[in-house]
DNA sequence: TGATTCTATGGTACTAAGTACTAGATTGCA
DNA sequence: TGCAATCTAGTACTTAGTACCATAGAATCA
């Protein structure tokens, strides 16, 4: 299951790395890589306090625990969580990095 | 060569899965699950201006495309290099992702 | 030659994220 | 009973991150 969750980003990756051959062998310049890269991402949609939540407790961490995953305060999960502070630009790729990836992937 | 590079990770990674395996078997409890976790973490280490623009420039990519990457503007980027400002928790969470597994683990 | 685009720097100003501290209520375990 | 973990809640502070702006070098194309 977690096989077909990964296919898409799988795919990215190898574009990416294809990409960078190419640029390193001179065949595309900066331009084309750009093109390249900025199609690649996956965008990051900004997470609701239950969400993020939802996302917590998908994994069966606590707050402290998560907090250890994302690099930020126990205390600052729990404001996310009750919407007093909403995620930054990094920290909101970081939550989406967690759900599509799993905690695994920001070990 | 980046198969041993990523062999810390899988074996933290597997570790984790069989936690959360053991977990909803109802054989560990939370307790045991945070020492866990707090285990597999790797330490994120605060990266200096030099060190941040050596980790693009070894990526290949410009700081707009870069900022893309971390779901920053590319201002930020520049100044984080420079040491106008200094990455924030999730941020440098990002940037030792980044390092530690190139701008793939972060697509 | 000029025109254009990408790149990066530099500055200013503002909003709010993130931190640090505290305390209280709850649960579960020894 | 006490001890520890979890989460909520609040306050106050620092500064990261954003949004603008203008500038300049390098590369590409007419």
């Amino acid at each position: 299951m977690s096989r077909s969750k990964a296919y898409k980003s799988d795919v990215k990756a190898a574009l990416h790395e294809t990409a960078t051959d190419l640029y390193e062998a001179g065949l595309i310049d900066k331009k084309t890589m750009r093109g390249f890269d900025e199609s690649c991402l996956t965008p990051v949609a900004p997470l609701t306090p239950r969400e993020i939540r939802a996302l917590r407790e998908r994994e069966h961490v606590s707050q402290t625990v998560f907090a250890n995953y994302l690099n930020v305060t126990p205390n600052l999960i729990s404001k996310w969580e009750r919407g007093e502070k909403k995620p930054s630009g990094p920290a909101a790729k970081l939550l989406s990095l967690v759900e599509k990836h799993g905690l695994t992937a920001v070990a």
